[in-house]
DNA sequence: ACCTACCTGGCC
DNA sequence: GGCCAGGTAGGT
């Protein structure tokens, strides 16, 4: 569900949230939401932990923990197809599907949802995680200094995948999924299906254009709420409203009129217009 | 570089 | 009942 647009704006929100607040107390309703540590030393170690930090890389959400000032591991969340957060009162029925609550210092509770369960949570120093090989190592943060159209190059150039396949990797670029995939390319005029080392360097530069622009302005519309995508507070975001290809399959193309095609491709449905597309 | 499995819910 | 869904991981 929650792609970059989305995990940024639940990142922004929960930092008003729950910044600066202890966590007082952990229901953790199903341990298998969990994938590190074991569900006891889980609700051991971030019982009484405080949030220091709030940041996102690629989809994972990454809660920087303090103990008595002292720098006390990371809670990251990622919310897979289904995720969900909520800060809510105790008085108020949690969603269905609740695997993990914290009871916070200012009363309220932060809830973790997720139907599908596609989604994980884990604890400890973001570096250990990474070395257990629990995390996944994440390709170029694209809103980031480092997102170069060489460092887009270096991701395409030396593949012979589709373009939709390479982009959906988390390990070149991370953060991008089936939604803002197909945005990209067709604001780059580049069809999915293309093979990344037939893109030409206008093509690529072309890409390496789109992702910065069809990411910044899902995050300025706090994201897409096709299906049940919501925010912290429950609200929709609105960049479903501009969405020009997703979800258009069988609809005229915004820009030339002929019909959006729709296919298979990487094993996600996307869709394209093969006038405006090469 | 693919392909299937993992889950639940909603729609036809 | 079957198909589809914003995402990975693991096996071939």
């Amino acid at each position: 569900m929650p792609e970059l647009p989305e995990v940024e704006t639940v990142a922004r929100d929960l930092r008003t949230a729950v910044l600066g607040r202890m966590v007082l107390g952990v229901t953790l309703l199903r341990p298998s939401v969990v994938r590190h540590p074991a569900p006891e030393r889980f609700v051991d170690e971030l019982t009484g932990t405080r949030f220091a930090a709030i940041t996102r890389r690629g989809k994972f959400i990454d809660c920087a923990l303090q103990r008595d000032g002292a720098t006390a591991g990371d809670l990251i969340l990622h919310l897979g197809m289904t995720g969900h957060l909520d800060v809510r009162l105790p008085a108020e029925r949690p969603r269905p599907h609740t695997h993990l609550s914290m009871t916070l210092d200012d009363a309220h509770e932060l809830r973790y949802a997720d139907a599908r369960r596609f989604g994980r949570v884990l604890l400890g120093p973001r570096a250990e995680l990474e070395a257990l090989g629990v995390l996944p190592r994440l390709g170029v943060e694209p809103l980031s200094a480092e997102f170069t159209a060489a460092a887009l190059d270096a991701v395409l150039r030396h593949t012979t995948r589709t373009v939709k396949a390479a982009l959906l990797d988390q390990r070149g670029v991370a953060g991008l999924g089936n939604i803002y995939v197909d945005e990209i390319c067709f604001a780059a005029g580049v069809r999915p299906t293309r093979r990344c080392h037939r893109l030409t360097r206008a093509q690529r530069q072309a890409l390496h254009g789109a992702i910065v622009t069809v990411l910044g302005a899902a995050i300025a519309n706090r994201g897409s709420s096709i299906d049940d995508y919501r925010d912290l507070w429950d609200a929709q975001g609105t960049h479903q409203e501009v969405l020009r290809v997703y979800g258009r399959a069988g609809l005229g193309c915004l820009r030339c009129g002929s019909l959006l095609r729709r296919t298979l491709v990487a094993g996600r449905g996307t869709t394209y217009c093969s006038v405006c597309q090469r």
